[in-house]
DNA sequence: AGTTATTCGTTCGATGATCGAAGGATTCCA
DNA sequence: TGGAATCCTTCGATCATCGAACGAATAACT
């Protein structure tokens, strides 16, 4: 049931393809740009979530919430944070609450690889931007988070 | 030198943020609906290609052109086509003009797969564009394509 | 307080995806 | 026709990940 309520308005079919491309296109970079550097899907997923935390104001994440987020498991998430260490772009600190912890931190060395591969895509979309107002810009943000909050819902 | 022509606009700027959150939120959904299905990402990329592919007007692809597209060694492609045709999602055929090459077509069995994998995603974003008039999905799609453009280009 | 249960991170052995090198088959070119 | 290039596969090795088991630290229960 449910299948056809109506025709398919093809336009805003094509904006589902779309997504799709760009979603694809992205994850291709990010892994050539990664592969460039000595760290792939895994590494560059914790180190988003690393930044993403430092970003929300947390000092850094235990390595229990990184396997989480990541949906690795607690070996795989010793192995990964033993090779992000020796690259240097991590810590490990000790929690002072709660001594089985432990504290994982970015470090600079890891901003700065970070920048050096998404800076540049972030100022050619910046410069891509000016092609479009205040209002369509308004849009775009609001279809953007829209999207985002479903695939987020169809995760569960 | 070019570091700040001038001020960033914020809103801009988070719209940049905004992508980068769709695709990783497109990422862990993709890979947790593959892995249900015993698929792995590059599995997925693979009946990705082939979808497209074939959607194009092709009628398959070559093994070598497969593994271009997925940034996959020869051997790594190979071992991918036994896994694939083993699940039956994938058949290998002769071609007739270059019988060197082994033309890779997808089942019926894969395109019921990905309909039950993006089928609902799909509609769940038709419903959200529903909050859309014409003119607002002409502006996101515009968007969509010159993103995916940039994002291209960085690739090479 | 003391004992038991749970949580956290790590180590260990095994699995499997991927790689590089080498090889057989086919096609291109001179 | 013969040599070079292309295509796919096989083989051995590497490395990320997994599950199970462990020691340390904390929480819960009595």
């Amino acid at each position: 049931m449910n299948a056809h309520p109506q025709a398919v308005d093809p336009r805003r079919y094509d904006v589902v393809r779309l997504v799709q491309e760009l979603t694809t296109a992205s994850l291709r970079f990010t892994d050539r740009a990664g592969a460039v550097r000595g760290l792939h899907r895994s590494d560059l997923n914790a180190l988003q979530a690393l930044a993403k935390a430092r970003d929300e104001g947390r000092s850094g994440l235990s390595a229990k919430q990184l396997a989480e987020a990541l949906t690795l498991s607690p070996s795989a998430t010793t192995t990964l944070l033993d090779r992000l260490e020796r690259a240097g772009h991590v810590t490990r600190g000790l929690d002072a609450d709660d001594r089985r912890r432990v504290t994982i931190s970015m470090t600079e060395s890891a901003g700065a690889e970070a920048r050096a591969m998404f800076g540049p895509l972030a100022a050619a979309m910046m410069e891509m931007m000016s092609g479009f107002d205040d209002e369509e810009i308004e849009v775009v943000a609001r279809f953007l988070r829209a999207a985002t909050d479903i695939v987020d819902q169809m995760e569960r």
